[in-house]
DNA sequence: CACCATGTTCCTTG
DNA sequence: CCAAGGAACATGGT
């Protein structure tokens, strides 16, 4: 999916394009990224609102929704190859539209091509987010002691929503390259000045990545340090970065660089 | 055909 | 009860 970085430029691009203007018309889709709301619940709920606000939060996408006074919240969120954009009415739509928003002459287009995504009225997820990373709220005491509680490897902590929200599969790995941390160190064994190192990297890692994209635009991945780069040069030491797999995934470090 | 993929949730195991 | 590990979800790329 799209990580912390791409949600946000996604955001910042949609966000002008979508307030102020009226849902005329809901088509789901795929009924399974409404869920758990009904289709008829969401179609009657949406119609004849206006796009009031668009935040981030984590991986998620927070719309607020105005009927005259009453407002409604809409949570979005990408999965793994999820996008949302306007494109003119008129547009042929993609080939896996979950959703999509007539808004008179222009039309909001949810497109998600392995549905692992989310476009529903239940915001239940939003209360079990850590801190947001960049910003604010991201405080190095709060970081220190869930780790110190864990003794789960640092690179499959980092993924937990719940300790810091955003954070994907591409970032973990980037950050701890960058805080020449080793992926496999339990999440309790790292010393205070390595979660010092960690807590300054993550928001560096990703306000960068929000600068200058890697995954998106044009599908292209740019510089990442280490993810995807197995057996290729370490573009410090130049020794072949590894890749093991950690919960399931993959994890790419520098058996060198990172102890 | 085999394996891999930016995520989350649910189920099983210990 | 809790933490950890793995499968499932669905589609496409190599």
């Amino acid at each position: 999916m799209p990580e912390l970085p791409e949600v946000e430029v996604v955001v910042r691009k949609l966000r002008p394009r979508i307030i102020g203007r009226t849902i005329r018309n809901v088509s789901i889709r795929r009924l399974r990224v409404i869920a758990p709301t009904s289709e008829e619940d969401l179609i009657r709920t949406l119609k004849g609102t206006r796009f009031a606000s668009l935040e981030r939060r984590g991986k998620y996408l927070v719309f607020t929704l105005q009927r005259g006074k009453a407002s409604i919240t809409l949570l979005g969120h990408l999965g793994m190859s999820g996008d949302m954009y306007v494109v003119p009415q008129a547009e042929a739509e993609p080939k896996h539209a979950a959703v999509v928003l007539l808004l008179g002459n222009q039309k909001f287009i949810y497109e998600d091509t392995r549905y692992f995504g989310r476009f529903t009225l239940d915001t239940k997820p939003l209360e079990y987010l850590g801190p947001e990373p960049i910003n604010t709220g991201f405080r190095l005491k709060e970081f220190r002691e869930a780790l110190r509680r864990s003794s789960q490897s640092i690179k499959v902590k980092l993924l937990d929503q719940c300790l810091v929200a955003g954070l994907g599969n591409i970032y973990a790995s980037e950050a701890l390259f960058r805080s020449g941390i080793s992926p496999r160190l339990p999440a309790r064994k790292l010393t205070d000045a390595q979660i010092k190192r960690l807590w300054q990297m993550i928001p560096k890692v990703l306000k960068h990545a929000i600068r200058f994209g890697t995954t998106r635009g044009d599908g292209y991945i740019g510089r990442l340090t280490v993810y995807d780069r197995k057996g290729k040069p370490c573009r410090v030491c130049k020794r072949p970065i590894s890749r093991i797999v950690q919960g399931g995934r993959s994890t790419y470090f520098c058996s060198k660089c990172q102890r």
